[in-house]
DNA sequence: GCAACTTATGGTTAATATAACCATAAGTAC
DNA sequence: GTACTTATGGTTATATTAACCATAAGTTGC
Protein backbone atom coordinates (compact mmCIF):
# COMPACT_ATOMS: atom_id res chain seq x y z
CA UNK A 1 0.00 0.00 0.00
CA UNK A 2 3.00 2.08 0.89
CA UNK A 3 4.74 3.61 -2.05
CA UNK A 4 7.63 5.80 -0.28
CA UNK A 5 9.69 6.52 -3.55
CA UNK A 6 8.59 10.01 -4.42
CA UNK A 7 8.53 11.56 -1.79
CA UNK A 8 10.35 12.80 1.55
CA UNK A 9 11.08 9.77 3.89
CA UNK A 10 11.45 11.72 7.23
CA UNK A 11 7.79 12.11 7.54
CA UNK A 12 6.33 10.70 11.04
CA UNK A 13 3.57 7.60 10.35
CA UNK A 14 4.35 4.46 9.25
CA UNK A 15 7.64 2.66 8.83
CA UNK A 16 8.63 -1.02 8.92
CA UNK A 17 7.92 -1.78 12.55
CA UNK A 18 12.21 -2.86 12.72
CA UNK A 19 12.98 0.65 12.45
CA UNK A 20 9.79 2.29 14.74
CA UNK A 21 11.51 4.55 17.32
CA UNK A 22 8.62 3.68 20.29
CA UNK A 23 7.03 7.57 19.84
CA UNK A 24 6.56 6.91 16.00
CA UNK A 25 4.39 4.55 15.89
CA UNK A 26 1.22 7.12 16.57
CA UNK A 27 -0.94 7.62 13.69
CA UNK A 28 -0.93 11.06 11.82
CA UNK A 29 -4.39 11.95 11.15
CA UNK A 30 -6.54 14.70 9.00
CA UNK A 31 -9.52 15.62 10.80
CA UNK A 32 -12.53 16.14 8.59
CA UNK A 33 -16.14 17.28 9.64
CA UNK A 34 -19.37 16.23 7.99
CA UNK A 35 -23.21 17.58 8.84
CA UNK A 36 -26.33 16.23 8.30
CA UNK A 37 -28.04 18.46 7.70
CA UNK A 38 -31.95 18.24 8.23
CA UNK A 39 -34.80 20.24 6.72
CA UNK A 40 -38.89 20.08 6.31
CA UNK A 41 -40.41 20.80 3.51
CA UNK A 42 -44.13 21.74 5.19
CA UNK A 43 -45.73 22.68 1.93
CA UNK A 44 -45.02 18.81 0.13
CA UNK A 45 -44.38 17.50 3.69
CA UNK A 46 -41.37 15.92 3.29
CA UNK A 47 -38.30 15.42 5.37
CA UNK A 48 -35.38 16.49 3.31
CA UNK A 49 -31.78 16.26 3.84
CA UNK A 50 -28.74 18.44 2.37
CA UNK A 51 -26.29 16.37 0.16
CA UNK A 52 -23.26 17.29 -1.90
CA UNK A 53 -22.34 16.08 -5.12
CA UNK A 54 -18.56 15.14 -5.47
CA UNK A 55 -16.27 16.05 -8.72
CA UNK A 56 -12.78 15.05 -6.94
CA UNK A 57 -11.34 11.56 -5.90
CA UNK A 58 -12.13 9.64 -4.31
CA UNK A 59 -15.86 8.43 -4.71
CA UNK A 60 -16.39 11.37 -7.78
CA UNK A 61 -19.54 11.33 -9.03
CA UNK A 62 -21.23 10.33 -5.78
CA UNK A 63 -23.45 12.57 -3.42
CA UNK A 64 -21.76 12.93 -0.04
CA UNK A 65 -22.55 14.94 3.31
CA UNK A 66 -21.47 18.72 3.21
CA UNK A 67 -18.31 18.55 4.76
CA UNK A 68 -14.63 20.18 4.84
CA UNK A 69 -10.74 19.27 6.49
CA UNK A 70 -10.02 20.86 9.60
CA UNK A 71 -7.48 23.89 8.98
CA UNK A 72 -4.71 25.28 10.58
CA UNK A 73 -5.37 27.26 13.73
CA UNK A 74 -9.89 26.12 12.65
CA UNK A 75 -12.14 24.54 15.33
CA UNK A 76 -14.17 21.85 14.47
CA UNK A 77 -17.27 23.97 15.17
CA UNK A 78 -15.79 26.31 12.24
CA UNK A 79 -14.87 24.49 9.81
CA UNK A 80 -18.48 22.22 9.85
CA UNK A 81 -19.85 26.18 10.15
CA UNK A 82 -17.77 27.04 6.75
CA UNK A 83 -18.55 23.83 4.92
CA UNK A 84 -22.25 24.79 5.72
CA UNK A 85 -22.28 28.43 4.52
CA UNK A 86 -20.20 27.57 1.38
CA UNK A 87 -22.97 25.54 -0.02
CA UNK A 88 -26.50 27.36 2.01
CA UNK A 89 -27.05 30.60 2.98
CA UNK A 90 -29.42 30.80 6.10
CA UNK A 91 -30.82 32.34 8.98
CA UNK A 92 -31.83 29.75 11.66
CA UNK A 93 -29.12 27.46 12.56
CA UNK A 94 -29.51 24.41 15.25
CA UNK A 95 -25.98 22.27 15.36
CA UNK A 96 -24.46 19.79 17.76
CA UNK A 97 -22.14 17.44 17.50
CA UNK A 98 -22.96 13.36 16.40
CA UNK A 99 -20.43 11.25 16.07
CA UNK A 100 -16.53 10.57 15.23
CA UNK A 101 -15.70 7.81 12.70
CA UNK A 102 -11.95 7.16 13.00
CA UNK A 103 -11.40 3.96 12.22
CA UNK A 104 -8.80 2.56 9.78
CA UNK A 105 -9.56 2.20 6.41
CA UNK A 106 -12.41 4.33 6.12
CA UNK A 107 -11.07 6.69 3.47
CA UNK A 108 -9.51 4.92 0.44
CA UNK A 109 -7.09 8.13 0.25
CA UNK A 110 -5.66 6.39 3.15
CA UNK A 111 -4.69 3.58 0.99
CA UNK A 112 -3.24 5.59 -1.77
CA UNK A 113 -1.08 7.89 0.45
CA UNK A 114 2.79 7.06 1.28
CA UNK A 115 2.61 8.43 4.95
CA UNK A 116 -0.52 6.19 5.83
CA UNK A 117 -2.34 9.49 6.90
CA UNK A 118 -5.76 8.79 8.60
CA UNK A 119 -8.83 10.02 8.07
CA UNK A 120 -10.89 10.78 11.07
CA UNK A 121 -14.77 12.22 10.27
CA UNK A 122 -15.91 14.28 13.86
CA UNK A 123 -20.00 14.73 12.05
CA UNK A 124 -22.34 17.03 13.34
CA UNK A 125 -25.74 17.21 13.34
CA UNK A 126 -27.63 20.31 11.90
CA UNK A 127 -31.56 21.88 11.86
CA UNK A 128 -32.16 24.86 9.31
CA UNK A 129 -36.00 26.49 7.85
CA UNK A 130 -36.23 25.26 4.69
CA UNK A 131 -38.02 28.62 4.01
CA UNK A 132 -35.14 30.51 5.38
CA UNK A 133 -32.24 28.66 3.15
CA UNK A 134 -31.30 29.47 -0.25
CA UNK A 135 -28.61 27.01 -1.55
CA UNK A 136 -25.32 28.60 -3.23
CA UNK A 137 -25.47 27.63 -6.65
CA UNK A 138 -21.78 28.21 -8.12
CA UNK A 139 -22.48 26.43 -11.49
CA UNK A 140 -19.65 23.72 -10.83
CA UNK A 141 -20.75 21.15 -7.91
CA UNK A 142 -24.40 19.90 -7.26
CA UNK A 143 -26.34 20.63 -4.12
CA UNK A 144 -29.62 19.64 -3.39
CA UNK A 145 -32.50 18.73 -1.07
CA UNK A 146 -32.97 14.88 -1.15
CA UNK A 147 -35.60 13.75 0.62
CA UNK A 148 -34.93 10.85 3.38
CA UNK A 149 -36.55 7.75 1.42
CA UNK A 150 -34.75 8.58 -1.99
CA UNK A 151 -30.89 8.93 -0.67
CA UNK A 152 -28.74 6.88 -2.66
CA UNK A 153 -25.85 5.45 -2.33
CA UNK A 154 -23.53 8.35 -0.50
CA UNK A 155 -19.38 8.39 -0.76
CA UNK A 156 -16.99 7.14 2.11
CA UNK A 157 -19.00 6.18 5.01
CA UNK A 158 -21.43 8.83 4.71
CA UNK A 159 -24.49 7.00 4.25
CA UNK A 160 -23.90 5.24 8.11
CA UNK A 161 -23.14 9.22 9.26
CA UNK A 162 -26.76 9.58 7.90
CA UNK A 163 -28.09 7.19 10.16
CA UNK A 164 -26.94 7.47 12.84
CA UNK A 165 -28.24 11.83 12.11
CA UNK A 166 -32.17 10.07 12.08
CA UNK A 167 -31.67 8.32 15.02
CA UNK A 168 -30.42 11.97 16.79
CA UNK A 169 -32.91 13.01 15.22
CA UNK A 170 -36.07 11.05 16.50
CA UNK A 171 -34.42 11.56 20.37
CA UNK A 172 -33.94 14.80 19.97
CA UNK A 173 -37.79 15.43 19.06
CA UNK A 174 -39.15 13.34 21.31
CA UNK A 175 -37.46 15.33 24.09
CA UNK A 176 -36.61 18.70 23.27
CA UNK A 177 -38.23 21.64 21.18
CA UNK A 178 -35.59 20.97 18.32
CA UNK A 179 -39.37 21.38 15.71
CA UNK A 180 -39.66 25.02 15.95
CA UNK A 181 -36.08 25.07 14.76
CA UNK A 182 -37.05 23.07 11.34
CA UNK A 183 -40.61 24.59 11.21
CA UNK A 184 -41.11 28.43 9.81
CA UNK A 185 -41.53 31.12 11.94
CA UNK A 186 -45.24 30.38 11.84
CA UNK A 187 -46.91 27.10 11.70
CA UNK A 188 -50.93 25.27 12.42
CA UNK A 189 -50.14 22.71 15.24
CA UNK A 190 -50.99 19.80 12.21
CA UNK A 191 -47.77 21.12 10.94
CA UNK A 192 -45.91 20.05 13.73
CA UNK A 193 -48.00 16.94 14.04
CA UNK A 194 -46.91 15.87 10.65
CA UNK A 195 -43.31 16.80 11.10
CA UNK A 196 -43.61 14.33 14.21
CA UNK A 197 -45.47 11.83 12.06
CA UNK A 198 -43.28 11.64 9.19
CA UNK A 199 -40.02 11.34 11.73
CA UNK A 200 -41.27 9.17 14.34
CA UNK A 201 -43.80 6.76 12.42
CA UNK A 202 -47.44 7.35 11.90
CA UNK A 203 -48.56 5.52 14.82
CA UNK A 204 -46.94 7.29 17.48
CA UNK A 205 -49.81 9.41 18.38
CA UNK A 206 -53.66 10.23 18.26
CA UNK A 207 -53.91 13.84 16.58
CA UNK A 208 -56.59 14.96 18.72
CA UNK A 209 -54.45 13.96 21.78
CA UNK A 210 -50.78 15.27 20.29
CA UNK A 211 -52.55 18.82 20.23
CA UNK A 212 -53.81 18.82 23.74
CA UNK A 213 -50.58 17.46 25.05
CA UNK A 214 -48.50 20.04 23.13
CA UNK A 215 -50.87 22.94 23.57
CA UNK A 216 -50.94 22.47 27.77
CA UNK A 217 -47.34 22.68 27.58
CA UNK A 218 -47.78 26.32 26.90
CA UNK A 219 -44.88 27.60 24.67
CA UNK A 220 -46.70 27.95 21.94
CA UNK A 221 -48.43 31.54 21.03
CA UNK A 222 -51.48 31.77 19.08
CA UNK A 223 -50.86 34.61 16.36
CA UNK A 224 -55.03 34.57 15.92
CA UNK A 225 -54.13 34.61 12.10
CA UNK A 226 -55.81 31.89 10.38
CA UNK A 227 -54.56 30.08 7.15
CA UNK A 228 -56.32 27.77 4.66
CA UNK A 229 -54.47 25.86 2.64
CA UNK A 230 -56.60 24.33 0.02
CA UNK A 231 -59.71 22.72 1.67
CA UNK A 232 -60.87 22.13 5.32
CA UNK A 233 -61.36 24.57 8.15
CA UNK A 234 -58.74 27.43 8.68
CA UNK A 235 -56.39 26.56 11.10
CA UNK A 236 -54.40 28.62 13.87
CA UNK A 237 -51.06 30.34 13.39
CA UNK A 238 -49.13 29.23 16.28
CA UNK A 239 -45.31 31.05 16.98
CA UNK A 240 -43.07 29.07 19.81
CA UNK A 241 -42.63 31.41 22.54
CA UNK A 242 -38.75 30.76 23.37
CA UNK A 243 -39.39 33.01 27.08
CA UNK A 244 -42.18 30.38 27.90
CA UNK A 245 -39.91 27.51 27.75
CA UNK A 246 -37.03 28.50 29.60
CA UNK A 247 -38.15 27.43 32.63
CA UNK A 248 -38.68 23.71 31.03
CA UNK A 249 -35.50 23.30 29.52
CA UNK A 250 -33.67 21.14 31.90
CA UNK A 251 -37.53 18.99 32.48
CA UNK A 252 -38.11 16.06 30.72
CA UNK A 253 -40.28 16.52 27.81
CA UNK A 254 -41.83 13.64 26.33
CA UNK A 255 -43.98 13.94 23.46
CA UNK A 256 -45.08 10.32 22.94
CA UNK B 1 5.73 29.04 19.41
CA UNK B 2 7.61 27.19 16.49
CA UNK B 3 11.13 26.40 16.50
CA UNK B 4 12.21 24.26 13.44
CA UNK B 5 16.09 24.47 14.13
CA UNK B 6 16.27 21.19 14.87
CA UNK B 7 13.81 19.07 13.24
CA UNK B 8 13.36 18.35 9.70
CA UNK B 9 11.46 20.97 7.84
CA UNK B 10 9.52 19.14 4.98
CA UNK B 11 6.85 17.64 6.99
CA UNK B 12 3.17 18.88 6.36
CA UNK B 13 1.48 21.15 9.00
CA UNK B 14 1.97 24.95 9.57
CA UNK B 15 4.60 26.79 7.55
CA UNK B 16 4.68 30.95 7.23
CA UNK B 17 1.50 31.86 5.23
CA UNK B 18 3.09 33.21 2.27
CA UNK B 19 4.71 29.73 1.40
CA UNK B 20 1.24 27.58 1.72
CA UNK B 21 0.48 25.14 -0.72
CA UNK B 22 -3.40 25.60 -0.62
CA UNK B 23 -3.68 21.70 -0.13
CA UNK B 24 -0.81 22.24 3.27
CA UNK B 25 -2.99 24.59 5.08
CA UNK B 26 -4.99 21.49 6.63
CA UNK B 27 -4.12 21.10 10.44
CA UNK B 28 -1.95 18.13 11.40
CA UNK B 29 -3.49 15.92 14.09
CA UNK B 30 -2.36 13.33 16.46
CA UNK B 31 -5.52 11.71 18.20
CA UNK B 32 -6.09 10.56 21.55
CA UNK B 33 -8.71 8.83 22.83
CA UNK B 34 -9.73 9.58 27.30
CA UNK B 35 -11.98 7.50 28.98
CA UNK B 36 -14.28 8.55 32.17
CA UNK B 37 -14.93 5.42 33.82
CA UNK B 38 -17.54 5.16 36.44
CA UNK B 39 -18.03 2.61 38.98
CA UNK B 40 -20.06 2.89 42.30
CA UNK B 41 -18.93 1.00 45.58
CA UNK B 42 -21.93 -0.19 46.88
CA UNK B 43 -20.94 -0.44 50.43
CA UNK B 44 -19.89 2.89 51.24
CA UNK B 45 -22.36 3.96 48.73
CA UNK B 46 -20.19 6.30 46.64
CA UNK B 47 -19.75 6.90 42.63
CA UNK B 48 -16.90 6.62 41.43
CA UNK B 49 -13.98 7.83 38.68
CA UNK B 50 -10.76 6.10 37.74
CA UNK B 51 -8.06 8.49 37.68
CA UNK B 52 -4.20 8.02 36.70
CA UNK B 53 -1.22 10.26 37.76
CA UNK B 54 0.83 11.73 35.12
CA UNK B 55 4.61 11.14 35.25
CA UNK B 56 5.43 12.79 32.27
CA UNK B 57 4.85 16.56 30.44
CA UNK B 58 2.85 18.16 30.05
CA UNK B 59 0.68 18.59 33.02
CA UNK B 60 2.84 16.01 35.18
CA UNK B 61 2.11 15.56 38.75
CA UNK B 62 -1.83 15.98 37.40
CA UNK B 63 -4.42 13.42 37.73
CA UNK B 64 -5.81 12.58 34.59
CA UNK B 65 -8.54 10.44 32.81
CA UNK B 66 -6.95 7.35 31.32
CA UNK B 67 -6.54 7.81 27.83
CA UNK B 68 -4.01 7.20 25.62
CA UNK B 69 -2.86 8.56 21.60
CA UNK B 70 -4.14 6.12 18.16
CA UNK B 71 -1.21 4.48 16.85
CA UNK B 72 -1.07 2.69 13.17
CA UNK B 73 -3.79 0.78 12.43
CA UNK B 74 -5.63 0.85 15.45
CA UNK B 75 -9.09 1.83 15.77
CA UNK B 76 -10.65 4.32 18.21
CA UNK B 77 -12.32 1.66 20.04
CA UNK B 78 -8.87 -0.03 20.55
CA UNK B 79 -7.26 2.42 21.65
CA UNK B 80 -9.54 2.96 24.12
CA UNK B 81 -9.78 -0.76 24.83
CA UNK B 82 -5.91 -0.82 24.90
CA UNK B 83 -5.59 2.55 27.82
CA UNK B 84 -8.33 0.82 30.04
CA UNK B 85 -6.57 -2.61 29.80
CA UNK B 86 -3.12 -1.35 30.75
CA UNK B 87 -4.78 0.20 34.15
CA UNK B 88 -7.77 -1.90 35.19
CA UNK B 89 -8.56 -5.66 34.58
CA UNK B 90 -12.66 -5.90 33.72
CA UNK B 91 -15.12 -8.51 33.29
CA UNK B 92 -17.88 -6.63 32.47
CA UNK B 93 -17.51 -3.49 30.59
CA UNK B 94 -20.14 -0.65 28.89
CA UNK B 95 -18.41 1.38 26.58
CA UNK B 96 -19.58 4.17 24.34
CA UNK B 97 -18.62 7.58 22.50
CA UNK B 98 -19.46 10.80 24.53
CA UNK B 99 -17.92 13.73 22.68
CA UNK B 100 -14.87 14.87 20.45
CA UNK B 101 -12.39 17.48 21.75
CA UNK B 102 -10.93 19.20 18.94
CA UNK B 103 -10.11 22.87 19.12
CA UNK B 104 -7.01 24.30 18.35
CA UNK B 105 -4.87 25.33 22.21
CA UNK B 106 -6.74 22.54 24.43
CA UNK B 107 -3.54 20.72 24.72
CA UNK B 108 0.27 22.75 25.55
CA UNK B 109 2.22 20.80 23.40
CA UNK B 110 1.03 22.24 20.09
CA UNK B 111 2.19 25.38 20.72
CA UNK B 112 5.63 24.01 21.97
CA UNK B 113 5.88 21.33 18.85
CA UNK B 114 7.47 22.97 16.44
CA UNK B 115 5.00 21.49 13.65
CA UNK B 116 1.67 22.79 14.89
CA UNK B 117 0.88 19.38 15.28
CA UNK B 118 -2.90 19.53 16.64
CA UNK B 119 -4.04 17.32 19.93
CA UNK B 120 -7.88 15.94 19.12
CA UNK B 121 -9.23 13.54 21.93
CA UNK B 122 -12.29 11.38 21.43
CA UNK B 123 -13.84 10.68 25.03
CA UNK B 124 -15.35 7.44 25.85
CA UNK B 125 -17.98 7.18 28.32
CA UNK B 126 -17.63 3.21 30.30
CA UNK B 127 -19.45 1.40 33.56
CA UNK B 128 -17.34 -1.14 35.17
CA UNK B 129 -18.72 -3.51 38.18
CA UNK B 130 -16.26 -2.08 41.41
CA UNK B 131 -16.15 -5.87 42.14
CA UNK B 132 -15.27 -7.36 39.08
CA UNK B 133 -12.58 -5.17 39.03
CA UNK B 134 -8.54 -4.96 39.92
CA UNK B 135 -6.41 -1.36 39.58
CA UNK B 136 -2.94 -2.97 37.77
CA UNK B 137 -0.35 -1.58 40.16
CA UNK B 138 2.70 -1.03 38.18
CA UNK B 139 4.34 0.77 40.81
CA UNK B 140 5.38 3.75 38.99
CA UNK B 141 2.13 5.58 37.94
CA UNK B 142 -0.35 6.08 40.48
CA UNK B 143 -4.15 4.53 39.74
CA UNK B 144 -7.00 5.33 41.73
CA UNK B 145 -10.92 5.53 42.63
CA UNK B 146 -11.78 9.20 43.21
CA UNK B 147 -15.27 9.43 44.75
CA UNK B 148 -16.31 11.84 42.07
CA UNK B 149 -17.40 14.84 44.71
CA UNK B 150 -13.21 14.77 45.74
CA UNK B 151 -12.13 14.80 42.21
CA UNK B 152 -9.29 17.55 42.03
CA UNK B 153 -8.06 19.80 38.93
CA UNK B 154 -6.82 17.25 35.98
CA UNK B 155 -4.67 17.77 33.17
CA UNK B 156 -5.78 19.10 30.04
CA UNK B 157 -9.26 19.60 29.71
CA UNK B 158 -10.29 16.63 31.50
CA UNK B 159 -12.56 18.42 34.20
CA UNK B 160 -14.79 19.67 30.84
CA UNK B 161 -15.01 15.80 29.49
CA UNK B 162 -15.77 14.27 32.93
CA UNK B 163 -18.71 17.11 33.46
CA UNK B 164 -19.82 15.82 29.84
CA UNK B 165 -19.44 11.93 31.09
CA UNK B 166 -21.18 12.86 34.25
CA UNK B 167 -24.34 14.61 32.28
CA UNK B 168 -24.52 11.23 29.84
CA UNK B 169 -24.63 9.18 33.28
CA UNK B 170 -27.36 10.43 34.00
CA UNK B 171 -29.28 10.75 30.98
CA UNK B 172 -28.72 6.71 30.13
CA UNK B 173 -29.61 6.33 33.84
CA UNK B 174 -32.68 7.41 33.31
CA UNK B 175 -33.22 6.12 29.83
CA UNK B 176 -31.72 2.45 29.89
CA UNK B 177 -30.80 -0.04 32.38
CA UNK B 178 -26.63 0.43 32.46
CA UNK B 179 -27.62 0.58 36.36
CA UNK B 180 -27.30 -3.13 35.98
CA UNK B 181 -23.91 -2.73 34.37
CA UNK B 182 -22.30 -0.65 37.01
CA UNK B 183 -23.76 -2.80 40.45
CA UNK B 184 -23.01 -6.27 41.23
CA UNK B 185 -24.10 -9.42 39.65
CA UNK B 186 -26.58 -9.59 42.66
CA UNK B 187 -28.03 -6.72 44.16
CA UNK B 188 -31.09 -5.99 46.67
CA UNK B 189 -33.78 -3.01 45.19
CA UNK B 190 -31.66 -0.38 48.16
CA UNK B 191 -28.73 -0.87 45.93
CA UNK B 192 -30.68 0.08 43.14
CA UNK B 193 -32.49 2.92 44.29
CA UNK B 194 -29.16 4.06 46.05
CA UNK B 195 -27.22 3.83 42.84
CA UNK B 196 -30.55 6.28 41.43
CA UNK B 197 -30.83 8.55 44.27
CA UNK B 198 -26.76 9.58 44.60
CA UNK B 199 -26.78 10.10 40.60
CA UNK B 200 -30.12 11.55 39.93
CA UNK B 201 -30.24 13.66 43.32
CA UNK B 202 -32.02 12.61 46.55
CA UNK B 203 -35.62 14.03 45.82
CA UNK B 204 -35.84 11.91 42.25
CA UNK B 205 -38.22 9.52 43.55
CA UNK B 206 -39.81 7.90 46.66
CA UNK B 207 -38.24 4.44 47.63
CA UNK B 208 -41.58 2.54 47.46
CA UNK B 209 -42.83 3.65 44.57
CA UNK B 210 -39.37 3.76 42.83
CA UNK B 211 -39.40 -0.26 44.32
CA UNK B 212 -43.38 -0.93 42.58
CA UNK B 213 -42.12 0.82 39.05
CA UNK B 214 -38.66 -1.24 39.33
CA UNK B 215 -40.47 -4.79 39.84
CA UNK B 216 -43.21 -3.94 37.67
CA UNK B 217 -40.88 -3.54 34.34
CA UNK B 218 -40.54 -7.49 34.88
CA UNK B 219 -36.61 -7.03 34.21
CA UNK B 220 -35.72 -8.45 37.86
CA UNK B 221 -35.46 -12.09 39.16
CA UNK B 222 -35.67 -12.82 42.72
CA UNK B 223 -33.22 -15.02 43.93
CA UNK B 224 -34.52 -15.74 47.21
CA UNK B 225 -31.54 -15.43 48.46
CA UNK B 226 -31.59 -13.11 51.89
CA UNK B 227 -28.68 -11.15 52.84
CA UNK B 228 -28.37 -8.99 55.79
CA UNK B 229 -25.80 -6.22 56.05
CA UNK B 230 -26.07 -4.64 59.12
CA UNK B 231 -28.82 -3.82 60.96
CA UNK B 232 -32.63 -4.14 59.53
CA UNK B 233 -34.64 -6.70 57.72
CA UNK B 234 -32.89 -8.27 55.44
CA UNK B 235 -33.56 -7.95 51.78
CA UNK B 236 -33.70 -9.83 48.89
CA UNK B 237 -30.95 -10.42 46.41
CA UNK B 238 -32.15 -9.68 42.29
CA UNK B 239 -30.39 -10.49 39.56
CA UNK B 240 -31.00 -8.41 35.91
CA UNK B 241 -32.80 -10.30 33.43
CA UNK B 242 -31.63 -9.83 30.38
CA UNK B 243 -33.50 -11.74 28.14
CA UNK B 244 -36.68 -10.48 30.06
CA UNK B 245 -35.13 -6.94 28.65
CA UNK B 246 -34.86 -7.55 25.00
CA UNK B 247 -38.62 -6.83 24.24
CA UNK B 248 -38.27 -4.20 26.19
CA UNK B 249 -35.07 -2.49 24.46
CA UNK B 250 -36.43 -0.02 21.69
CA UNK B 251 -38.76 0.81 23.92
CA UNK B 252 -38.90 4.35 26.26
CA UNK B 253 -38.43 3.31 29.90
CA UNK B 254 -38.17 6.09 32.47
CA UNK B 255 -37.42 5.66 35.74
CA UNK B 256 -38.21 9.36 37.34
C1' DG C 1 -77.40 27.56 -3.35
C1' DC C 2 -76.79 22.95 -1.53
C1' DA C 3 -74.90 18.35 -0.54
C1' DA C 4 -70.50 16.09 0.05
C1' DC C 5 -66.07 16.34 1.54
C1' DT C 6 -62.06 17.94 4.26
C1' DT C 7 -59.58 19.71 7.91
C1' DA C 8 -59.60 22.07 12.63
C1' DT C 9 -61.14 22.32 17.15
C1' DG C 10 -62.82 21.00 21.55
C1' DG C 11 -64.54 17.88 24.06
C1' DT C 12 -65.76 12.83 26.93
C1' DT C 13 -64.60 8.63 29.14
C1' DA C 14 -62.31 4.42 30.81
C1' DA C 15 -58.01 2.69 31.87
C1' DT C 16 -53.47 3.60 33.64
C1' DA C 17 -49.77 5.79 35.93
C1' DT C 18 -48.00 8.82 39.55
C1' DA C 19 -47.15 10.84 44.10
C1' DA C 20 -47.66 10.81 48.80
C1' DC C 21 -48.44 8.26 52.22
C1' DC C 22 -48.95 4.18 55.87
C1' DA C 23 -48.77 -0.52 58.23
C1' DT C 24 -46.40 -4.36 59.09
C1' DA C 25 -42.46 -7.80 58.80
C1' DA C 26 -38.04 -9.22 60.21
C1' DG C 27 -33.85 -8.56 61.41
C1' DT C 28 -29.95 -6.06 64.86
C1' DA C 29 -28.37 -3.28 69.21
C1' DC C 30 -28.49 -3.07 74.05
C1' DG D 1 -37.77 -7.73 75.99
C1' DT D 2 -37.70 -2.81 74.08
C1' DA D 3 -35.99 0.37 70.84
C1' DC D 4 -34.24 0.94 66.45
C1' DT D 5 -33.51 -0.01 61.52
C1' DT D 6 -34.40 -1.52 57.07
C1' DA D 7 -37.52 -4.23 53.78
C1' DT D 8 -41.85 -5.14 51.97
C1' DG D 9 -46.47 -4.57 50.52
C1' DG D 10 -50.08 -2.07 50.48
C1' DT D 11 -53.90 2.36 49.96
C1' DT D 12 -55.69 6.52 48.04
C1' DA D 13 -56.29 10.92 45.62
C1' DT D 14 -54.76 12.96 41.61
C1' DA D 15 -52.87 13.32 37.03
C1' DT D 16 -51.97 11.35 32.67
C1' DT D 17 -52.97 8.53 28.62
C1' DA D 18 -55.43 6.31 24.89
C1' DA D 19 -59.31 5.89 22.24
C1' DC D 20 -62.96 7.92 20.79
C1' DC D 21 -66.77 11.49 19.23
C1' DA D 22 -69.31 15.93 17.93
C1' DT D 23 -69.21 20.06 15.90
C1' DA D 24 -67.17 24.14 13.39
C1' DA D 25 -65.74 26.23 9.25
C1' DG D 26 -63.89 26.22 5.27
C1' DT D 27 -63.60 24.09 -0.11
C1' DT D 28 -65.37 21.33 -4.15
C1' DG D 29 -68.66 19.71 -7.45
C1' DC D 30 -73.01 20.27 -9.37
Amino acid sequence: MTKPADKPANKPGYRPLESLPTTTDLADFKVGVDTVIFSVDTEQNRLLVLLVMRHEKPYSGYWSLPGTLVRVGESLEAAADRALTEKIRVNNLYLEQLFTFGGPDRDPREAEDAYNIRYLSVSYFALVRYEDTALIADGVRGIAWYPLSQVPKLAFDHNQILTYGCKRLRSKLEYSPVAFDVLPETFTLSDVYQLYATVLGEDFSDYSNFRTRLLKLGILEDTKVKTSRGAGRPASLYRFDAEAFQPLKDKPMVFL
